[in-house]
DNA sequence: TACAATAGCTAATGCAATTAGCCAAATATT
DNA sequence: AATATTTGGCTAATTGCATTAGCTATTGTA
């Protein structure tokens, strides 16, 4: 009785493993020696095991992000904002790439704690859109589009998916601007 | 010396049980069996076992998609094209859900085959970019955009991330839409 | 018809997850 | 402080799938 583990440590280093070597290598056995703890005794903090373990750090994963959205999003509005936030989101996927697999995991996960786990994400967004004046479902709209694209966007990129050399920036900031001006016809009452 | 397999036939049994059960669950045993067979023989097709069927798995998918959207193209042009394009993608995934997990799985193979992938996907939207008048620059955003909403998008819905009761194809039309008016931008010169 | 390659099989190995059951340290109770 | 209880860790044993080795029958060909 000497670790002295606790969920919390357990899910932090499985996090940083997953980024090292991706989500698929975070073994129980390397992450219980990496613990400096054999892996059966992992099982008294995660009695789900592997699966409890990946689900946890979904849930932390999205937390993290949360977090990081909110802090960026402090003190600004509208556009800024919406901005910000973009950049944070891809900021922590490529500086959390095993995380972020983990955070894809929540199809595994239907339904409950599913949708829980990117509330927080998804209502800051909302958040940030009261301030533009559209009806319920334009914001709708348009946070689902965010998400789709980000997410999207992200994983390509983090993935070395986008072979081409034109600057990975440059799109970013575009497909931004697209996405405001997609706001501000909204907004104009086109349509 | 029965069974007359052959790497097509593994594949696409693959391919049913992924979309029937999810690509995690696309064991070498339960697919052996399901062919008629003993797991071991799959390696008389495969010698690189589940990691080589996975690849090809994903290959497979991106060629199948490939070839949809090759035929929905044809005979369109413009935007009229693009939506046909998006639409079709759309609707692959909600049909390939265990398929399109496994094309996602492009991230594993690093670089070769994994630009290889998409290449062709890729090359049709150029294709039809090359009707609007865009610098070589502008294209490449516009693309990128696309498979970033794309693979965001239809990964979401198909895992059913997205909550709200708003019908999900008001939020497709809208984004492309969107996108639309991107380009349209693009064109007027605007920046 | 004899020969070579092929596609399947069975048996054996390896590895990670998981379960069962033991034990000592920490914690709580009196 | 002394005892009881919970807790967190361990070892040993089990399971399940992937993979490898080596055998065999079929196919198809010289």
């Amino acid at each position: 009785m000497k670790a002295g583990l606790d969920r919390e440590k357990i899910i932090e280093m499985a996090a940083k493993m997953a980024d090292e070597k991706g989500v698929a290598n975070v073994t129980l056995k390397v992450l219980a020696t990496e613990l400096g703890v054999k892996s059966p005794s992992l099982y008294k903090h995660f009695c789900g095991g592997l699966d409890e373990l990946n689900k946890e750090l979904m849930l932390y994963g999205w937390r993290s992000l949360e977090s990081e959205i909110t802090r960026a999003a402090i003190g600004k509005a509208k556009d800024e904002a919406l901005i910000a936030i973009c950049q944070v989101y891809r900021n922590f996927v490529a500086g959390h790439k095993g995380l972020f697999e983990a955070m894809q995991w929540y199809n595994m996960y239907q339904s409950e704690e599913h949708l829980k786990a990117t509330e927080g994400t998804v209502s800051i967004l909302f958040q940030v859109l009261e301030a533009y004046g559209l009806t319920e479902e334009q914001k709708v709209h348009i946070v689902r589009m965010l998400r789709g694209f980000l997410q999207g966007f992200t994983t390509i990129e983090s993935h070395g998916g986008y072979g081409n050399p034109t600057p990975l920036d440059d799109t970013f900031d575009f497909a931004i601007k697209t996405i405001l001006n997609g706001i501000r016809d909204l907004q104009g009452g086109v349509e």
